[in-house]
DNA sequence: AAACAATATTGTAATCATTACAATATAATT
DNA sequence: AATTATATTGTAATGATTACAATATTGTTT
């Protein structure tokens, strides 16, 4: 999604383009790195000094809701967050905590058994250790999830 | 796994086989429904009444890590935990909380982006409406997770 | 433009699953 | 039986998320 379309994407759901909202899309396009609550809200602080926690969850499920949004629930206590909504799985390192964006073809995944099921979200969560980790024999900490997985 | 198995499984995964953890693991091989951590100690502690729910706790995060279970963070707050390993989905409905398995080749997921990846654990995790919801006008909570997608 | 209603934002307090940790109990080993 | 190692237990702390009431902002009507 292009950055100027935001405001028309909210308007087309009869969501009130507020600044707020605005804002944590832009930072959302900028930060592909599936960011949690917190990132968003510290980081957005600087623009806007007076940005609520509140505001920052309130909005995101109204994203969420409307599908400008994927939630991300991989594993980690806190929630993440992704503007890319066209279909990839995620990837976590459980060594260095990175999360990485792989494509595959979900659709391919179509399961007879739900033949007769409405399905709105489908997710893949892989779980591992990263190309980088194997390499220097499982270090620490180091990146923080903002890969995308391409050899 | 056949339940008299889960004490040579814990064995030769050099886990002591106490009668806590072979509790547990026969709940959940009798409540193949993704309990949770608080349903399990609620029915089990009938049986062992000096149960503490830390205890069930870290029984969860090693048969985890070993292998035996799968756990499921499909969005609840609530992690659920699955006996079952073998390769399947899991689909939840947004209207009665039910969690269903589906069955998937996983396998042929195999995304190039990951080639040089070490990949220990696969999960999908499906959401929209479940036939019984769609069936039933979208009424509400009546089932709550226990269900084998199959039509 | 003013008044009013509807909606958004904010801040604080409450909730609740999970973890940390110390104490006790049980099992394994010598 | 004594000693060490491991499991279990209970309570307290943590921390992400939610509830909610108060304030601010926006949109609409007169």
């Amino acid at each position: 999604m292009k950055p100027l379309d935001f405001e028309q994407e909210l308007k087309k759901r009869n969501i009130n383009p507020s600044h707020q909202r605005l804002k944590i899309m832009e930072y959302l396009a900028r930060h592909q790195c599936h960011p949690t609550v917190d990132q968003i809200y510290t980081d957005l602080q600087k623009d806007i000094s007076t940005l609520s926690k509140t505001t920052v969850y309130n909005t995101l499920h109204i994203l969420a809701q409307a599908g400008l949004v994927r939630v991300i629930t991989i594993e980690d206590k806190e929630t993440r967050y992704d503007i890319l909504t066209e279909d990839h799985g995620h990837f976590k390192c459980e060594n260095c905590g990175a999360i990485y964006d792989f494509q595959i073809d979900i659709n391919a995944l179509a399961s007879k058994d739900l033949s007769h099921f409405k399905i709105y979200d489908k997710n893949v969560y892989f779980k591992g250790i990263c190309p980088k980790c194997l390499g220097n024999n499982l270090p620490g900490t180091e990146n923080l999830s903002v890969q995308t997985a391409q050899s």
